[in-house]
DNA sequence: GGCTTGATCTTGTCAACGACAACATTGTGG
DNA sequence: CCACAATGTTGTCGTTGACAAGATCAAGCC
């Protein structure tokens, strides 16, 4: 993986580019064992440099877990602007947030979880800021939460459900989908609301349901 | 803490119930600082035993999480039947599940985090199958969906709901707040249903709503 | 060319940890 | 009284995060 840019094919004193590809790497390792399975030593081993380089571009494990987690907000903040832009529709906001979950699993796990990161760090704070405005925005624009308190019952209301249902997908509590049958999921169970007092609006779509 | 039963003061040989004491001790460190900062060594220092004392009573770090997350899903159901059975409140289940996870961060943590956890236990799948049974029982109960499909989309909604906003609580996204206040903020989120196309019902309480 | 400076990476080291093995202590039932 | 299982201890090994000190490289400056 990653050859150098420059001919020489032996091993080089400097990597090029370690501290993406020792993101990449953590993204990838947090995807497929979680978290608590990163080490910077594997990290560092899979990058082809010795165990302590990772220490120059991120200080240490907090940090690196701060980069990804910066990353993953802006990517959440690009996608989501992307698609209100596009559809104008805030059901769509949703289903692209449970879309970006599953897509991104390594930066979402990381994003959500901030006993990794390094709290008080500014550049995390503003993506985080950014990413929330992005999907609060579309809740505000649409406008039928009359008053400031049910507004904020309304927002809270679904970034939970979007944020739950990504969470339950993720964790493994529910059977593993598709990313297309993942949106279809998410478009029904945002339609159904999750009130058992309104009939919910069936839409088409052929996926099974909750296994266990 | 927890002087032996016997009056004898000096150091026992046997801790009397170090399997309690140290899941005690677990759960308030997962509490606090999340799962991450559970060592064995430490719980078995905390409990005043040796450091290798805990594997007779769990084999291993997975075998102490997965006991945790036992007794965290039987407190769960136990708490979801009882609401039910005393208001017969579908949307009240909510609350209490949402109660229960702020009431229990340290269990709730592990409970949703498989990766802790030995996957195969046959002790944990009963205890998880009878949680999430209770959970959808109430809806399934209510019984306003009218096919299977629709039941499908409006329980995961449900159970979508209430485990984002409680998730979105713990992970430090939200204010943080107390029981009671969780409770009236809760109720406010779950019954605003968040549609903002159908206009919230706004009820009474004085929580200020999220923060940022 | 020679020198300096800063960034990047290596080597060496230490303490904490999970896991395991071998052994000691305790209490219980045959 | 004695096996025997449960419980707890001591000792050890390999892994890991963190740190310190030094090596290598690139770029600028004289």
């Amino acid at each position: 993986m990653a050859t150098p840019p420059s001919g020489r094919s032996t091993a080089r004193y400097h990597h090029g580019d370690l501290r993406r590809a020792l993101m990449d790497a953590a993204v990838a390792t947090v995807a497929a064992d979680g978290p608590a399975a990163v080490s910077l030593r594997g990290l560092a081993a899979r990058a082809g440099v010795s165990h302590a380089a990772p220490v120059h571009h991120f200080g240490d494990k907090a940090g690196l877990f701060t980069a990804v987690a910066v990353e993953g907000f802006d990517l959440l903040a690009d996608e989501l602007g992307e698609t209100w832009e596009g559809t104008g529709d805030f059901l769509e906001v949703g289903v692209r947030y449970v879309h970006f979950a599953l897509s991104h699993p390594g930066h979402f796990a990381v994003m959500f979880h901030p006993d990794l990161q390094r709290g008080g760090d500014p550049e995390l704070q503003r993506s985080k800021e950014r990413a929330f405005a992005t999907l609060r925005g579309p809740i505000v624009a649409s406008g039928k939460a009359k008053d400031r308190r049910s507004l904020q019952a309304v927002s809270l209301a679904s970034w939970s459900i979007v944020h739950g249902l990504a969470t339950l997908i993720l964790s493994g509590n529910l059977p593993e989908l598709s990313l297309a049958d993942a949106d279809v999921l998410a478009r029904r169970v945002l339609a159904s609301r999750g009130d058992p007092l309104s009939p919910p609006s069936a839409t088409q779509g052929d996926f099974r349901g909750a296994r266990r």
